[in-house]
RNA sequence: GGGCCCGUGGCUUAGGAUGGUUAAAGCGUUCGACUGAUAAUCGAAAGAUCAUGAGUUCAAAUCUCAUCGGGCCCA
């Protein structure tokens, strides 16, 4: 079989599952690559996917532009290098593997121990590698992959990590302890997907850690922030605002703060009283009204607008008015100021009024109290004022020592027993509840607390205060931020805007946080030494080894992980003491961002790096990565190279519901992606993405993906197996080509041309979604003008050149069409290319993803024809609205179309007066520049006017107006006053008094548009009465035929019976039904037994048929 | 408060860089047709002052500014 068709119900998931085996039995990917080594490379670097959860259909949409992109590099043959990635470290891991083991805090990691735990943590980054690796290749992403049962095999043997195993990679088996085969996955040597928990990425960070400390760029700092007291760890900005908010109700309260050295107090309200024992300073605006009032013998300062709200019932005296910035400097006695902690970090002397414009009256008293170890905003104001910082809790939320009675008391606890003090101390002033949205832990629920940590930072550069442009080499050559910024310049944003929005994020960013508070991650290579305030960055394993004083033997043979690397200690170069390493694990970001050096061998082989650096192209969800992944990547190769590591950026936006929200397990509308890909299939998603415009978010679902199926595959398929079906009967073969092409034939191979050049010329500039809008208008008028127009030349029996040219050119424009969508669609190009390419080209490539990408041939495209057959098109079109609005079906032939037109267009449209005529069912297609022949005008008097100006006469009057000839009336419309005689008299008519309307020529169904005008003649001669009813009864026949279950090509022998009036058209149109329906003869009355009948009826005629096939 | 994006028929979106006849699709609605691609398909109709206001221009959905509304990022 030559060519075999694709059923119509087609199941589009099992299609693609048939294909994923095609691809595997004959290692369709491995050939590919073989095929393109050594040639120009194409290099593209992945954003690494979380392997932590199964993926879900917002990991598709980015995957599918990943996929697409080597495939089309691929095709136009390039050396394809796309490593997937995993991130595989990081507090998300952790917490995933806490809920596993039941866990409720960070003590029950200890308990636990560390080991068994990041154990845990790998394995389970292992387990769900497996399962989006098995995810990806089931959306058809095509690169080097790991074989999932390896990597699960992988996962069992981390379980006796020091114990000898084998994984067999992509180049085949390697042997070692389990962790060190864990601890090189994706290397060169292994092959498959890069984990970024490989030892060769943690040890490259250290590299650069140690550059940065070289360069003086690593330094200790402090930070104020959100922490759980449950779960004992910090809390990021980001996990707050996802889900970590309650609305909740606390007891707030207003106190005095005394002044020193003049009368009265400050008035302060707070709703966290424990961050009291921590106040350092009172913070106002400088520009609003102030006030000092005297209430029942006390005299207080607050901002005037909070009057109302602090004294709600009155009863207070205004002593005083003044700005804020009257207050600035004044020093108050403190709630805490006896407790030793706050004496001894120089609290009480520090208290004062400070300056800060975010104070404002909405709440409160217009005085804010300010405690730099309890609160975001004042530990950075703390930081601008250089005040001291009292950190209150530990990190379980108990008061440290020296804070008195409250020590090792519980934060929760505090409250009342404050209050209680307050007033003993004779300074509060009122309690009251207060309901706010409060910051709660998202994993537990606990409240949150602000708690003061030191963390380490890198210094990413001063921001300088003058335009960008106008910065100098010279500022910038210590200064990151600047650094990054030209790196950032240097690479093409797509869409646009995304270079503007990371040069704000560069602007405005702080110094990077690196230091997490956690146990699974990289460890951050800074050892310290306990004694004095020495510290040293280790830049590798080999120099630990070199430098290490103790606890290299324990760490020996292990990744360089907690718990094992913590043992090694080096000495203090200041006071000779044991350094040993901070207890910290690195943030992530750290590890995605190094990819681009780690994952080439940046280390080792610096010929490697060379050719595959920097990447000609990445994608990622745009949302949030200006400021994570494409932020550290610029770093980090801005630290490095001092250079952008990708060409081309693009991002694109969310995958929402189709309810338009986000998608959410508890909200019934999310879709999973296993789910997706068994209903709707991984062809149909990657569609759906890929015509979309990447900038905007899409809302996925089964609507749309429905829409792609019925809009736009089912037309492509049935296009399809008409060609397969017609050319398989008459058994054509692309070696039989045609001496000559009809216009049409020339017009769709123009069409096709420029859209190859099209899709050519955008894929390679990144751009997607104008290809597919393209590709689907393409396979639309592929189907409904060249297809529809061509069909009859299929039909015929005879060989004709006319029918080659029909095949050949309806054979092109599949072929290259399934070239063109295989990067976008590669399961049903693969399907249809097998069944149409496959057994007609013997020498053809055994898969359409070894083609190379189609030539665009120049010559082919021929602008002026396309412009023509766009005309014809539209001729049609209005033709069939003039025969749809006279309510004469199309069966029915009539005698002729009037089209008129400029003469210019009747020009253009004279050759193709064939395919109008066939479309509209005339006999004829006449042209004619004079529109007369169609519309006349109208002309209706206006009787409001005319009545006020001719009383009794208007009948006469309107009668005459009506009469009025086409001249008359073509002035009236361009506004001129016409005369007319009634009863001999002359009346003006002006033109406001009568309105000139078109109206169509009786014996035509008219249709206008834009400069066109398009009739057709209703009149029904009794011959073609007679061709109509011919035409029915073929329509009958040919149903019958088909419920009979004869082959297309079966001849047959026609019997006959019913109304006179329909016998007679048996004898007039009798060739024309027998041709039309492969009847050998037409016999008039009932057949002999065993024919397949059927009763009908024509128009109220009765018509009898009874068909039988005939042998030979 | 700063930065960026988006507002187009009932719904979902094209168009927008380069201003130019009557703003284009699909869904939905209504009517009709076709019939050897057929549980498919095709045609037609109704439906939009292109968020609002101002400006530039002979001409603005498109360019500029402002306002309103929605979203994202940073404070």
């Amino acid at each position: 079989m030559t060519f075999e068709q694709i059923d119509g119900k087609v199941d589009i998931p099992s299609l693609e599952r048939e294909v994923t085996e095609f691809w595997n039995a004959n290692r369709v990917y491995e050939k590919r690559v073989e095929m393109q080594a050594g040639r120009q490379p194409w290099t593209f670097i992945d954003g690494p996917i979380t392997a932590n959860n199964p993926m879900g259909v917002h990991h598709a949409w980015g995957r599918t532009y990943k996929d697409l992109w080597a495939r089309y590099w691929f095709m136009r043959g390039r050396e394809v290098r796309n490593q997937n990635g995993f991130d595989c470290q990081g507090l998300w891991i952790e917490v995933e593997v806490e809920k596993e083991l039941g866990f409720k805090s960070k003590r029950d990691i200890e308990s636990y121990g560390v080991a068994e735990f990041v154990k845990k943590c790998k394995q389970r980054v292992l387990e769900f590698s497996a399962v989006q690796t098995e995810q990806s290749i089931r959306l058809g992403m095509w690169t080097d992959w790991d074989d999932p049962g390896e990597l699960r095999k992988l996962k069992a043997a981390l379980e006796d990590p020091l114990a000898e195993t084998t994984y067999v990679g992509t180049h085949g088996p390697v042997t070692g302890t389990a962790e060190e085969l864990v601890g090189k996955l994706g290397s060169r040597e292994m092959g498959g997907s890069y984990f970024t928990f490989s030892d060769e990425n943690n040890y490259m960070i250290w590299t650069v850690l140690k550059r940065l400390h070289e360069r003086g760029l690593i330094y200790k700092g402090h930070d104020s922030m959100p922490w759980c007291p449950r779960c004992a760890t910090g809390i990021s900005q980001h996990e707050i605002v996802t889900e970590g908010y309650r609305e909740l109700t606390h007891a707030s309260v207003y106190l005095r703060f005394p002044l020193r050295g003049r009368e009265g107090s400050l008035l302060i309200w707070t709703t966290t009283p424990w961050t009291l024992t921590s106040n350092v300073a009172v913070a106002i605006h400088p520009d609003l009204d102030y006030v000092k009032v005297s209430h029942e013998g006390e005299v207080y300062y607050l901002s005037k607008g909070t009057l109302p709200t602090v004294f709600p019932s009155g009863g207070y005296e205004v002593l005083e008015e003044l700005k804020g910035a009257k207050m600035l400097g004044w020093s108050y006695n403190g709630p805490y100021d006896e407790l030793e902690m706050p004496k001894s970090l120089g609290a009480p002397e520090a208290h004062r009024v400070i300056a800060w414009g975010e104070v404002g009256e909405a709440e409160g008293t217009g005085m804010v109290h300010i405690a730099p170890g309890a609160g975001k905003e004042d530990f950075e104001l703390g930081v601008q004022y250089g005040l001291p910082v009292v950190g209150p809790l530990d990190e379980y939320g108990v008061f440290k020592e020296g804070l008195g009675w409250l020590s090792k008391t519980h934060v929760y606890d505090s409250p009342q027993p404050i209050f209680d003090d307050l007033k003993e101390k004779g300074i509060l002033f009122r309690v009251q509840d207060y309901t706010h949205r409060y910051p709660v832990c998202w994993r537990c629920g606990s409240e949150l607390v602000f708690l003061h940590a030191e963390e380490w930072f890198i210094d990413m550069g001063r921001v300088i205060d003058k335009p960008l442009d106008e910065v100098t080499e010279e500022e910038k050559e210590k200064n990151l931020r600047y650094q990054m910024m030209d790196s950032a310049k240097q690479a093409r944003w797509i869409p646009g805007f995304g270079l503007a929005r990371e040069l704000d994020w560069l602007k405005n960013m702080h110094d990077w946080m690196i230091s997490k508070k956690r146990y699974y991650g990289l460890a951050l290579p800074i050892w310290t030494c306990p004694d004095c305030d020495w510290y040293d960055v280790i830049g590798s394993k080999e120099e630990l080894k070199e430098r290490a004083i103790e606890g290299w033997d324990e760490f020996r043979g292990h990744s360089p992980h907690k718990p094992y690397v913590d043992a090694v200690k080096i000495r203090c170069a200041k006071c000779g003491g044991t350094a040993t390493r901070i207890p910290d694990v690195g943030n992530p970001w750290l590890d995605a961002g190094i990819i681009a050096y780690s994952t080439l061998d940046y280390r080792t082989d610096r010929k490697y790096w060379d050719k595959w650096f920097p990447a000609h192209f990445i994608t990622e969800c745009y949302i949030g990565q200006f400021r994570n992944w494409f932020y550290s990547m610029l770093a980090m190769s801005t630290i490095l190279e001092r250079r952008t590591p990708f060409e081309v950026v693009m991002g694109h936006g969310t995958v929402l519901a189709e309810d338009g929200r986000q998608m959410h397990k508890s909200w019934g509308n999310a879709i999973w992606f296993d789910d997706a890909a068994d209903t709707m299939g991984a062809d149909t998603m990657r569609w759906l993405f890929c015509s979309w415009k990447p900038e905007n978010d899409i809302l996925f679902g089964y609507t749309g993906t429905g829409d792609v199926k019925r809009l736009f595959f089912m037309p492509l398929l049935n296009v399809f197996n008409f060609f397969t079906i017609y050319a398989e009967l008459d058994g054509w073969t692309p070696d039989q080509q045609p001496e000559a092409l009809t216009e049409l034939d020339r017009w769709i191979l123009s069409r096709l041309n420029s859209l190859a050049r099209h899709a050519t010329e955008e894929l390679a500039k990144y751009e997607v979604f104008s290809t597919c809008k393209e590709i689907e208008r393409f396979v639309d008028v592929l189907s409904r003008w060249y297809v529809r127009r061509s069909r009859r030349r299929f039909w015929r029996s005879e060989a004709d050149d006319d029918k080659k040219a029909a095949y050949a050119t309806l054979y092109t424009c599949l072929k290259t069409l399934t070239l063109l969508m295989a990067p976008v669609t590669p399961f049903l190009t693969e399907a249809i290319y097998q069944r149409l390419v496959r057994g007609a080209e013997p020498d053809a490539p055994e898969s359409v993803h070894l083609c190379t990408w189609p030539e665009v041939d120049e010559g082919l495209i021929d602008e002026g024809l396309m412009e023509r057959m766009d005309l014809a098109v539209r001729v049609s079109s209005m033709g069939r609205a003039a025969r749809n609005t006279s309510g004469i079906k199309l069966r029915q032939p009539l005698a002729e179309a009037v089209v008129v037109a400029d003469t210019d267009d009747i020009e253009r449209l004279m050759s193709l007066r064939g395919l109008v005529e066939e479309e509209l069912n005339v006999k004829a297609v006449r042209f004619t520049s004079e529109s007369g022949e169609l519309m006349g005008l109208e002309v209706k008097p206006v009787f409001a006017l005319l009545g006020k100006k001719h009383g009794r006469n208007v009948p006469r009057v309107a009668e005459a107006i009506k009469a009025l000839g086409k001249a008359e009336a073509v002035r009236l419309q361009n506004g001129e006053a016409v005369e007319i005689i009634v009863d001999g008299a002359t009346v003006e008519v002006l033109p406001e008094e009568a309105e000139v309307a078109p109206v169509q020529v009786e014996g035509y169904s008219v249709v206008e548009e834009a400069g066109l005008l398009v009739g057709v003649r209703t009149e029904i001669t009794p011959d073609l009465e007679r061709e109509g009813i011919a035409r029915d009864i073929v329509r009958r026949i040919q149903s019958l035929r088909k419920e009979a279950d004869f082959e297309i090509d079966d001849r047959i022998a026609t019997y006959y019976s019913g109304d006179p009036s329909i016998e007679e058209v048996f004898e007039a149109e009798g060739d024309y039904i027998k041709a039309e329906t492969l009847s050998v003869e037409l016999t008039k009355g009932e057949a002999p037994g065993g024919a397949y009948s059927g009763e009908f009826d024509i128009d109220g005629k009765k018509l009898g048929l009874y068909l039988l096939r005939v042998d030979g």
